[in-house]
DNA sequence: GCCGTTTTCGGCCCGACTGTTTTCAGTCG
């Protein structure tokens, strides 16, 4: 029996990892832990068999010497060379990392030459001239820790794509409105994107690279410049977000495009399969790799990222998927996914209305999905147990229905409302209303609202027994996470996709933006075991429909296609996906 | 610490910006 799962391994080789670096540790050394951990994340087999077979080290990246110390770790819960590490360093030490423009050597000194170990004894330091008579050190570098410090304590420096998708549009338009500007985009984790980002990177094609730094740091919506250099400015938004802005000429932008696009896995992951050629990559260029000892291969013209992707021999791949998760091997083999698109969602089943927490009414609603073309909308408001929802009691929930079947007599063939609910799955794992009452329905969401903080085996087994009722149609944002807000409860999902592909339920991919749950991370699996999707925008409003956008985004980054995602199907054939479950137990028509 | 189609030693992706220097180290992405 291992004391010790994956998770906690990776926790141990970060830990490490970022010890080496205090310590001053050779830069290689330090990488090999941080790609274990890449490995190690990307593996979706059988840790534990993995260990118990001695086969750790077949992994690229593990050798024979971490093999031993996971080996160890994992078997007795205890790594005698990371407490030793450890035990060299004030645990607050850590923290300093946090702060933006401080690394391990400036953390190292400041440490050693003024024994500050905490943020707040640095802060003092920097304001009592301590820090800026250190060697290597000035009154700048002094000024510029007490910036990041402030800005450590104002922002969290994470920031949800839903909440900054707006600014970041319009600031780019304006951009690409820019004489001069030939392309412009947003690259980065907010192109690939990442459910929460860090910063905004801002590429930008043109032959006047002054006038469109000079545009961008004193924009209106800027609040303070960081850095204003000829190819590269930083400017924090009044937001909070970081942006920054790299100019290039229009030769370099496939190339920078990419470059800044990662992620960093990906990039590296691209390199080597141009050093392999004989090539070197960078954000510039594809060119003859100066030190290469093969043979190069004559280098084709890059015009478009496209380009250079057909140059190293792969398909295009698309921005969501640049993670370093099988895409390369995927698209070497020509095997990558036709994915999703948002014009291929022809309705959505997870939304509220004024009956229940919704701000709009059930004509509202319908109106507003005819008006953004699509051919049907699922209700399912709250169900008697979300008290402070206002969750209904049967009566209301069957007038509900009756109200329903009234507009879609009005609506004609082109559109059509269902009946659902997003039914409660109660601390036991029952239901919130009897199987009679739920049997009137033409589906229910089942969603956990109470009771979070259950330990993993009771959470995991109320979720199955709950989706193992017949009529329940989808499990609603699995995990109940609240993105840089509130965890996960604790949940063993591998259980919950196998427990949902035995029993035919589908999974919610919960679209509003501060869920995005179920996480993109564990789509792959689900599509493996045949579980299909539900991208739903849990609408409380009308405007909340356009949360849709960010569920494909998700979707998309989940490697899924059109036919992995049920509400793809037109009206006419969603009916028979809906009633499929009830259909296989209960021997319904 | 990992890795190998010239290698079991000697590489490991690499360029921009800042600040402190006076030619470069540290940090970032």
């Amino acid at each position: 029996m291992l004391q010790k799962s994956k998770e906690d391994v990776i926790e141990l080789l970060e830990s490490i990892a970022r010890l080496l670096e205090l310590k001053g540790e050779n830069v290689f050394k330090i990488r090999a832990y941080t790609n274990a951990v890449r490995t190690l994340e990307t593996f979706s087999g059988d840790f534990n068999l993995l260990l118990e077979e001695k086969r750790l080290g077949e992994m690229g990246g593990i050798g024979s010497a971490l093999e031993d110390k996971i080996t160890e770790f994992a078997a007795t819960g205890v790594l005698p060379y990371f407490e030793n590490l450890k035990a060299e360093f004030p645990a607050t030490l850590f923290d300093l990392f946090e702060l933006q423009g401080l690394g391990p050597k400036k953390i190292k000194a400041l440490w050693e030459e003024l024994n500050i170990t905490t943020v707040e004894a640095l802060e003092a330091a920097c304001k009592e001239g301590q820090v800026a008579s250190l060697k290597g050190f000035g009154a700048k570098t002094a000024a510029n820790i007490l910036t990041s410090i402030e800005a450590r304590k104002q922002y969290a420096g994470s920031f949800r794509f839903g909440d900054v998708a707006a600014v970041a549009e319009v600031l780019l338009e304006e951009i690409k409105g820019l004489s001069g500007v030939l392309q412009a985009s947003i690259a980065g984790s907010y192109r690939r994107r990442k459910e929460v980002v860090h910063d905004l990177d801002f590429l930008v094609a043109t032959r006047e690279p002054v006038a469109v730094a000079e545009f961008f740091v004193t924009h209106s919506l800027v609040e303070t410049i960081l850095a204003h250099g000829a190819t590269k400015s930083s400017v924090r938004l009044k937001t909070g977000i970081q942006a920054d802005l790299r100019v290039v000429t229009p030769e370099q932008y496939p190339s920078a495009l990419n470059y800044f696009t990662g992620s960093k896995e990906h990039n590296i992951a691209l390199r080597s399969r141009a050093l392999a050629r004989g090539w070197t990559l960078n954000e510039y260029r594809l060119g003859p790799d100066e030190k290469t000892r093969i043979t190069p291969e004559p280098i084709p013209a890059i015009h478009t990222e496209a380009d250079l992707y057909r140059a190293l021999e792969l398909d295009y791949i698309e921005p969501e998927l640049r993670e370093d998760r099988g895409e390369i091997a995927a698209a070497a083999a020509h095997q990558l996914p036709q994915l999703i698109q948002l014009e291929n969602l022809r309705g959505a089943f997870h939304n509220h209305t004024t009956s229940s927490d919704g701000r709009s009414t059930l004509e509202e609603m319908a109106q507003a999905a005819q008006e953004l073309g699509l051919q049907y909308l699922g209700i399912s408001d709250h169900s008697v147990s979300s008290f402070q929802a206002h969750g209904l009691e049967t009566s209301r929930l069957l007038e509900q229905v009756a109200r329903i079947a009234e507009l879609n007599r009005e609506f004609g063939p082109e559109f059509r409302l269902f009946s659902g609910v997003e039914c409660d799955i109660l601390k036991d794992g029952s239901l919130d209303y009897p199987d009679e009452v739920l049997a009137q329905l033409d589906y229910v969401v089942a969603s956990v609202h109470a009771s979070f903080s259950q330990p993993q085996a009771e959470m995991t087994a109320r979720l199955i027994k709950a989706i193992s009722n017949p009529h329940v149609t989808m499990l609603g944002h699995m995990t109940g996470r609240l993105l840089l807000s509130r965890d996960a409860y604790a949940l063993d999902i591998p259980a919950l996709i196998e427990a949902a592909a035995e029993t035919g339920t589908l999974i919610e991919l919960n679209a509003n933006p501060r869920r995005l749950d179920m996480d993109w991370r564990w789509w792959p699996m689900a599509k493996e075991k045949g579980v299909r999707c539900s991208i739903n925008p849990d609408a409380h409003h009308i405007s909340h429909l356009q949360f849709l956008w960010n569920g494909i985004g998700i979707a998309r980054k989940g490697w899924l296609t059109a036919a992995d995602v049920v509400n793809t199907l037109p009206l006419g054939k969603i009916e028979a996906a809906l009633g499929a479950k009830r259909r296989k137990y209960l021997n319904v028509s």
